[in-house]
DNA sequence: TGTTAGCACTCGTTATCATCGAGTGCTAAT
DNA sequence: ATTAGCACTCGATGATAACGAGTGCTAACA
C-alpha cells in the first residue's frame, strides 16, 4: 500500500510527464509548488517508487517516467474525472447539426475527437446484429445486370452489382422482388439467407418459371457479409506527438491504420463504458507501445458502436476520458433522436 | 540543342539518380559500362548541363542531381516508354476477378497500384455528368423519416436519410414517386433538379394534396452535389522514400492527403492521356517538391474518371508512366464490358 | 527517527576538431 | 578534342572534451 506522500508524488511525476514528455527529477518536482518536501525525500520515495514497479528510468541517471504498471495505477485511482465543459460544447454543437446519416456523423466526430486530442480516433459503425430488413430492391441495368439493394429499419443502405448468365425477365424479377419483400421485411439482416433458404426457396419454385437460374443470385443477396465500416480521424495528427519521431514507427503505425481486418480485430471485444488499456496490454503487436482508449455508442434495440482513441501511452488520460463519455452520450442521444423507435 | 554526348550523360545522370537517390559523380558515371568518356570529359560535360540548368549540385563539391528542367526534359524526350509485361499482368489479373463495383475496383487498384511502385495512388471515381438516372426509390423509415435512393444507369447508388416535420401519406408517396420515376427516369443526373423544378412541379401539384410541404424535400433529393469519391493507396508505402525522411515532411503530407477538397483541386484537371507533374508545375504548395502523374480511365458516353500517383520528382517515370497506361486500359476495358450499352 | 544538505558519480547531449573520401575545376600533356 | 593529374571543397564520420541534469549515498539536523 501506497502512502499519501507516495500517491502524491507519483501522480505528480506522472501529469508532468503527460504534459512535457520529459523525465521527471527530483530537484524539478522539488520546485514546484505543492510539494513540500525536499528533493532528497523525493529522491528517495522515487527509488522506492520504482522498487515498486510503478516508474522507471530511461539511464542510470536520468529522471523517472512512469511505467505502465505505473500508468495503471494512475488510470484506476489517481484520476478524478474532470469533466471538460467548453470540449462538450464543441462536441454536442458538432453532432446536433442536421445530418441524419450515421456514417457522417461517425466521420465527423472522428475528425474532431482527433482534432480535440492530437491522436487518432476510430470510430466503428454498428454491426447489423439488430437490424432489421425494411425493404429490397432489385433494379435492372442491362438485360444480363443488375443492382440489389438492401434498406434497413435503421436507414442504412446497402448495394452490390451482379453480373447474369442469363437475360432476366422483368415480370419474374417483380414477383421474386415482392415475394422476397413480402416475407423478408422484418427480418434481421444476419438471418436473411437462411430464412430465405428454409422458408422461401420452395415458394420461389412454384411461382417463377427457372427458379433455379436465379438462385445464387438471390443467395448471393441476401449473404450478409458484415462489412466493417470504420471512420478514422487524424492519422497526420498524432506525428505531434513526440513518440512518434521515428519514421520506422511511424510506417508501421499507418500501415496498421490501413489494414481494416486489424482494426476490426483490435476494436472486436470493446466492453460498454470506458476502458483503457496500456502498452502490452494490448494484444495487437503493432500497438504494443500505445494506449487504446475505447467505449460504446448505442441505439435501437442492442445496436451497439464503438469510439476509440489510439495515442502514445503518454497519454493525457483524464482528458480523453471526459472527452469519450461525452462522445459516447452525444452520439447514443442523437441516435436515439432519429431513430426512436428501432 | 543538346549533343549526343550530353544526351547520353543527362540520360545516364539521370537514370542513376532515380536509382539510387544519391548524387552522381563524373568518376562512378565513367566506370559504367556504355560509358566511353572519361572522367574529365564528363566533367566537363557536367558543368555544361548545369550551365544549361538540367543539373544542379547539392554544395559546392558533390556530385550532379538533375533538377527539375532536367526531369522534364528526360520526360519529354530520354524515355523510351518501356512496357513492363509481368506488371501488367498482375495488373489485369486484379481487375478481371468477378468485382462489378467501380468502387471495388477503384480501392483495389489504388492498393496495387501504389505497392507496385511505393508511392501513393489516388483513383477518382468518374463525375456523374453524363450518368442517368435509372430509378428513383423512397423508402420510409418511421412516419417522419424516409431514405431517398437513386441508381444510375452506370450501378451507382446514392442515398441521403431525411427527416421531415409532418407525416408521410403512404398513397401520396407511392403516387410521387411514381410520377418522378416516369418522368424522370434516362434524365442526366445533373439535371434532375432543374428538369424537376421546370417541368413536374406543376404536375405533382395536381395529383398530391399538400404538396407543398414535401416540396423542399424532393427538391433536397435531386439536388445533386457531386460527391467526390475517392480512394487513396499506400499512404504508409511513400515513407519508404529517402525523400520523406524529415518528419514535418511527412506531416505536411498527410495532411494533405486527409483533404479531400484539396486531392480533388489537384486532380481537376487531368487531361486525357499521361501527364507529368514535376515539382514546382504543381499548383498546389503541399507538393511543390513532388511529381504527379496522371491519366484518366473512361466507360460510357463521357465518363471520365481519373488514375494518380504521387512521389518524389526522383520518380521511376518510365515504370511509373507505363503502368499507369496499362491500368488505364485495364479499367476503361472492363467497365466497357460490364455496362456496354451506358 | 524521519528529513535534508552535500557530494561524488553517471550518462546523454552538444560542441569542437581532425580525418577521410568522393567529388569538383583547372591546367597541362596527349 | 580528350584526358591525366592535382589542388581544393565540403559533407560525413568518429574521437574527445565539457556540460548539465540527474542519481545514490552518507552524514548532519530538527
Amino acid at each position: 500500500m501506497l502512502t499519501e506522500r507516495q500517491l502524491l508524488i507519483l501522480q505528480m511525476i506522472i501529469d508532468d510527464f503527460i504534459e512535457t514528455a520529459h523525465p521527471v527529477g527530483s530537484r524539478a518536482l522539488a520546485k514546484k509548488k505543492n510539494m513540500p518536501y525536499s528533493a532528497a525525500t523525493i529522491r528517495n520515495e522515487m527509488a522506492d517508487l520504482e522498487d515498486l514497479g510503478f516508474l522507471e528510468k530511461t539511464h542510470s541517471s536520468s529522471g523517472r517516467i512512469p511505467s505502465e504498471k505505473g500508468y495503471r495505477y494512475y488510470v484506476d485511482h489517481l484520476i478524478a474525472p474532470i469533466s471538460d465543459k467548453s470540449n462538450k460544447k464543441i462536441l454536442k454543437d458538432i453532432i446536433d447539426q442536421e445530418i441524419y446519416e450515421l456514417e457522417q456523423i461517425a466521420q465527423i466526430s472522428a475528425e474532431v475527437l482527433s482534432e480535440l486530442t492530437n491522436y487518432t480516433s476510430i470510430i466503428l459503425e454498428p454491426e447489423l446484429l439488430e437490424t432489421k430488413l425494411k425493404q429490397l430492391q432489385i433494379v435492372p441495368l442491362s438485360s444480363r445486370s443488375a443492382v440489389a439493394i438492401l434498406v434497413t429499419d435503421t436507414g442504412h443502405v446497402e448495394h452490390r452489382t451482379m453480373k447474369m448468365k442469363n437475360d432476366i425477365d422483368p415480370s419474374d424479377l417483380e414477383k421474386v422482388v415482392n415475394i422476397l419483400n413480402d416475407k423478408l421485411q422484418g427480418v434481421p439482416i444476419v438471418r436473411l439467407e437462411e430464412v430465405f433458404q428454409r422458408e422461401i426457396t420452395k415458394l420461389l419454385k412454384q411461382y417463377v418459371r427457372n427458379f433455379d437460374e436465379s438462385y445464387e443470385y438471390i443467395k448471393n443477396i441476401l449473404a450478409h457479409e458484415q462489412p466493417v465500416n470504420l471512420y478514422i480521424g487524424g492519422k497526420a495528427n498524432i506525428l505531434l506527438q513526440p513518440e512518434f519521431r521515428d519514421i520506422s514507427k511511424i510506417y508501421s503505425f499507418l500501415t496498421m491504420m490501413e489494414n481494416k481486418e486489424q482494426i476490426a480485430e483490435l476494436l472486436k471485444n470493446t466492453k460498454h463504458g470506458i476502458e483503457v488499456t496500456i502498452g502490452n496490454e494490448n494484444e495487437i503487436e503493432a500497438i504494443k507501445d500505445l494506449s487504446l482508449i475505447t467505449t460504446t455508442y448505442h441505439f435501437g434495440e442492442g445496436q451497439v458502436g464503438t469510439i476509440a482513441l489510439l495515442g502514445p501511452t503518454r497519454m493525457e488520460y483524464r482528458k480523453v476520458i471526459s472527452l469519450l463519455s461525452s462522445l459516447s452520450k452525444e452520439m447514443s442521444d442523437v441516435l436515439h433522436k432519429y431513430f426512436p423507435s428501432s
